[in-house]
Parts: C-alpha cells; sequence; structure tokens
DNA sequence: TTACTGTTGTGCCAAAAGTCACAAATAATT
DNA sequence: AATTATTTGTGACTTTTGGCACAACAGTAA
C-alpha cells in the first residue's frame, strides 16, 4: 500500500517483466497473471533461509537481492539479483525438489515475483520464450560462477576487493562498511580494513565513514 | 581401430547413450545418428583448449575428461566428465557464440560425442528429452560448482585436499603424483607434499610414489 | 651399472590472511 | 551535552600458503 504510491504498481511491473522478456505467447501472459504471485520486501527482510525447501522460483521486478552462502562466523557472495533477474538457486529447485544452500537477503525494498516450481517446470518445454529465459538465466550464471571461482582461487584478497569496488563503483561512491564487505569477499573485517588503508595510501581511494570513493 | 577391438563399437556407445537418457523420441534417435560425430582420443589429449571458439557440444561416452582453468603457473579443477556426461561450458557455449574460459585434457583414454551447437539448440525445445538432458547438466554443474566455490572459500587446503582424496579412494588407492594433486586444487606442489606428509603422520593416510592409500 | 628423468622431502624465508585486544573516531539516542 | 552504540584503526601475534633451492629417492632406458 505505502510502496503502490511510489512506484509502478505491481502489475505493471509484471507486464513490464512480460515485455523485457519478450514474452509474446498469450496463454503465457495469461498463466503469468494468474499463477504468480506478487511479494514486497523491506531491506535486511530474509527471503530464502538455509536449508529451506524451496516452492517457488523467485524473480526480482525492482529493487534489489543479495544472495550468499553462510559458514560458522563468515559469509560470501554469490551473486546479486536485480530487476528482471531470477534466483538461478530457486531455478535449479523447480527441477528437482531440493533445500536451499544459500540464504537471500533484500539489500534494496523489493518487490518479487513468485511462480511455484512446478509451473516453472512446465513452461519450459510448453513456451519458447520462456526456455529462453532460463536457459539464459542459467548460462549467465553459470559463466559468472566460474570466473568467481577462478578469482577466487587465483587473485589475492587485495585485488579481488580492489575490483569489487570498481564494479560497485557507478561514478559513485560504495555505501558500505568494512564488515559489509568482508561478508560478501568472504573474509573477516580486520583484513578488509587494513586492505582498505592499503588502497588508501596507495591513493587509488579515499576512505570515509560507511563510503569508499573510487579515484582514478 | 584399435580400440575398437577392446570396447564397444562407437554406434553400440552412441545407443546406450539414448538409453541412458531416455531418448524415446526417433526423430531425435535419427538426427544424433546423423548430425552428431563420434572421435576418439588419447590420454593426455586436449579436447578444448582456453579462448578457443567452442563449436560443438561434447559428451562423453567413454573414459575421463578433465576440465580446468589456469593463470600463468597455476591451475584449478571446474570438473571432471565422466560416460553420459555434458561439458556444461559447451552447453553453455551452445546459446550464445563464445569462446572458452577452460581448458579440457583427457584423462582417461575417450570416445566422445561431438554435436554442432546448432542442433543442441534447437533441440532444447523441440524435444523434451533432449530439454531434460540440457536442463539436467546445468542443474547438477551449478550446484556442484556453487558447493566447490563455498569450500574454496571457507575450508582450509588441508581439508580441501582430505576431502578430495577421500572422493577419489573408491577403495583403492588414488595413482596421482603431488604436483597433479596441486594442479587440481589451485596449488603448489611442495604445499601439497607437505600437507600429506602431516596427513601421513597423522595416521590418516599412507604414502608411496605416485600412490596414496587412504587409512580408515 | 650408469646415467637420466621425474618425484618427493625439506630447510629457510616471505607474503598473505586471520585472530585477539583495545583505542579512537563517528554517529545515534536520550 | 552526555551516553551509548557502531564503525574504523592498529599493534602484536599466529597460521596458512607460497617460493626457492637443493638433496634424496625411484623408475626407466641405455
Amino acid at each position: 500500500m505505502y510502496l503502490y504510491e511510489h512506484f509502478e504498481s505491481p502489475k505493471a511491473m509484471l507486464n513490464n517483466f512480460i515485455n523485457q522478456l519478450r514474452i509474446t505467447e498469450l496463454e503465457l501472459q495469461d498463466e503469468l497473471q494468474e499463477k504468480s504471485s506478487i511479494t514486497i520486501h523491506k531491506k535486511d527482510d530474509i527471503i530464502i533461509k538455509n536449508n529451506q525447501y524451496i516452492k517457488v522460483l523467485k524473480i526480482v521486478l525492482k529493487g534489489k537481492v543479495r544472495v550468499y552462502q553462510e559458514n560458522e562466523e563468515r559469509e560470501i557472495l554469490i551473486y546479486y539479483l536485480n530487476p528482471i533477474e531470477a534466483c538461478t538457486l530457486s531455478l535449479s529447485a523447480c527441477f528437482e525438489d531440493c533445500k536451499s544452500a544459500v540464504n537471500a537477503v533484500v539489500e534494496e525494498d523489493c518487490i518479487i515475483l513468485n511462480i511455484p516450481v512446478r509451473f516453472v517446470r512446465d513452461w519450459n518445454f510448453k513456451y519458447k520464450s520462456w526456455n529462453s529465459f532460463t536457459t539464459k538465466t542459467y548460462r549467465e550464471s553459470y559463466n559468472h560462477l566460474i570466473s568467481q571461482y577462478s578469482n577466487l582461487a587465483f587473485q589475492p584478497l587485495k585485488d579481488r576487493l580492489f575490483d569489487y569496488l570498481i564494479s560497485k563503483a557507478n561514478d559513485a561512491v560504495i555505501k558500505k562498511t568494512h564488515q559489509e564487505l568482508a561478508k560478501e569477499l568472504g573474509t573477516t573485517r580486520e583484513v578488509i580494513s587494513r586492505l582498505l588503508k592499503k588502497l588508501e595510501s596507495n591513493g587509488k581511494l579515499n576512505l570515509r565513514q560507511k563510503e569508499i570513493q573510487i579515484l582514478k
């Protein structure tokens, strides 16, 4: 209710999604309207919990979601979901009942499209545009994960940190605490603080409270 | 020719593949016969080179292939391909022209089914059994890679090494050099030698030349 | 047997990453 | 303004991993 005043209506967003994905099949458009539901979430809401059964495919219509794995004290980022992106892991669960191996938490207030897994599975062979969407989702996620994997294996943390900052800084400053960065990169706060200091004294960036400004 | 005397014929293997995958569509069976080719490779043959365009989907019918990324001196294993398994990265390339980010090398003498990418793409929506196959390949590879990723992030090398050895040791000894293990785990030979020594003195295994025996 | 090649062991040191403890700076709340 | 909570900085230390050099060992081929 509150959100609706500021953003497009959920219905308009679903239509936008349908257009962006070039879903031309009228029948699928109808099925989407009927069978999916739309939910609204605030920052820090937990959308998927580790070890929980996955019953719907989640697609972000608006906002941003962080998907990560946790391990005792540490965490590591798997991916961010941006608008028109589907959670690959819940997609994967559509084709075989399984528990989630990750957590997903809202990073920016979100509107999410939820599609029960059985429809996702059925549509995959029924509608060409849907097939393209799932295939594309898998392909991009897989390629992305492979490159993350080899970065993790080969790049020193300092480089991974700097690359990460660059990728986040679209001409603006990055508003994250050192603790948050540590959790995305799979390490601890102190390590990040020190590396940031080092990067600052190398003239690569400026540090302020909860803000990092990349210099070029 | 040489291989044919010892193994099933390639034709029989293709049929086996068709059965295993429950490819019931006769039309697809025909297309597979017509449009795919079968190649034979010996240990250490390079099947896919980094940075090379991918033109065919490769599926192992017999033998084993190691797929890895390289970075200057180091390497890291991405996955092994066993019989009836498709190379997920070449599958991914079927849906978008791209260069390979990995190398693939024959680990055990191999018979490989090669399917030009355009057919793979077309069949994905044309034949249900093929759709299931590609979906399953993606799903399993993606889940596997995620778990490798978080192991790499959270587990110390000693544990990763031990787990790796356990996974390889099906009641037999592991016939690998320390150098080979280093390349699969993304590290250097000396580090592996030392960790193995430590595991040996903890009574977890016995070391011999080119052989590691797990004790339980 | 000898020579060669590949494999393993290890000392020594350096760099990278992690841990603990606590101080200083900044922001938020009362 | 005073108090509290959060964030950042950093010293001191440990553990993990990596790099270099070279010796010891095993297997193979001449």
